[in-house]
DNA sequence: AGGAGCGGAGAACGATCGTTCCCGCAGTCG
DNA sequence: CGACTGCGGGAACGATCGTTCTCCGCTCCT
């Protein structure tokens, strides 16, 4: 098992548990379990807890934004709407458990890694690129409330319906 | 100071420490020394520091609800558009930080408390009542995830916006 | 063949957590 | 006045956390 093999295997664990159980919840002795690669080289790889969050949220954004991406351009929807296509099907994931980025920013405070704000400003600018060019500039901001609302909203109750009403408004909006 | 006024500290000081900073981030001692009551005191009205979690939770959605509840039957706007404008003061509360109940949710997850749920149940419930009578049956989670969504975004981007941008979305939602 | 160095397994460390215990004082009743 | 009760202050306890260290076997180079 070379390093970047131990890379992978770190962030599936950590994804696995700090995404279902919260990050202060898990400890990292929790994490080499899972894994099978010992805390030294943890240690070498990912020098601090901290940093080992990051690359979680980092990988995770990465992965989260491009199946986004891909499965939006190849709909044959409008991309708005592909987006709670998409959205549905994430919902109803067995694991689905809200936004991770969400809930690490609510766990952590202040003190959440840059990233979760990249995060979201990436998904807004996201919309504003798909919202057709003759809307007015606050669809994007409307559509983001719509996401997140959805989103925020299947964290509790999963399944595809809530990005099914988010997807009905969000129709409306586009036919306005 | 008796037992009544003890107890008001203690969730004084909880709703401050662990809305700001999370829960598990935040140590029994910390919310001893910030409530000026003894720790021997505390264990007697609170038995483990879940009970204090949850009474925090449970002071907290019976205000909430009151707040919203109260505002709404004041305004001179239709029920569910003062829901909005509502949101709008909220958010720019100076330590607005998200939804007391997301945030625990996504910390503790299925170790979250009951009232978690209940408190979204009783905020669906409430929007299905606002709603005006001719609206159809989807009409009441189309605005629950309005009102989610515009919660979550301004967690990361505290001010009145998110909410007018709801409402934008709301005012369509009535007037179709 | 032999030694030098790296990596794995897991013990150990200091800090901090939730929770309990001890002690000393203040007030009360006989 | 003196014994008892109850409470506050804070030390103490066991568990667990993030992080480091120790030990040992393996490999690789000459």
């Amino acid at each position: 098992m070379d390093d970047e093999e131990a890379r992978t295997r770190l962030l599936d664990a950590a994804e696995e548990l700090f995404y279902r159980h919260g990050i202060q919840a898990v400890g990292m002795d929790r994490i080499r379990t899972a894994s099978g690669v010992p805390l030294k080289r943890l240690y070498r790889l990912y020098p601090a807890k901290e940093s080992l969050v990051t690359a979680y949220l980092e990988r995770r954004d990465r992965r989260w934004t491009t199946s986004l991406r891909e499965s939006v351009a190849a709909s044959a929807q409008p991309p708005v709407l592909a987006v709670f296509d998409w959205l549905a099907r994430w919902f109803s994931e067995p694991d689905f458990r809200g936004c991770a980025f969400l809930n690490a920013y609510g766990e952590l405070g202040a003190a959440a890694p840059e990233v979760v704000r990249v995060h979201k400003a990436e998904l807004r600018s996201l919309l504003a690129e798909w919202a057709p060019a003759a809307a007015p500039p606050a669809l994007a901001d409307q559509l983001l409330v719509l996401v997140e609302g959805a989103t925020a909203v299947a964290a509790l109750s999963p399944g595809p319906e809530p990005a099914r009403r988010a997807r009905e408004v969000a129709e409306i909006l586009l036919a306005k």
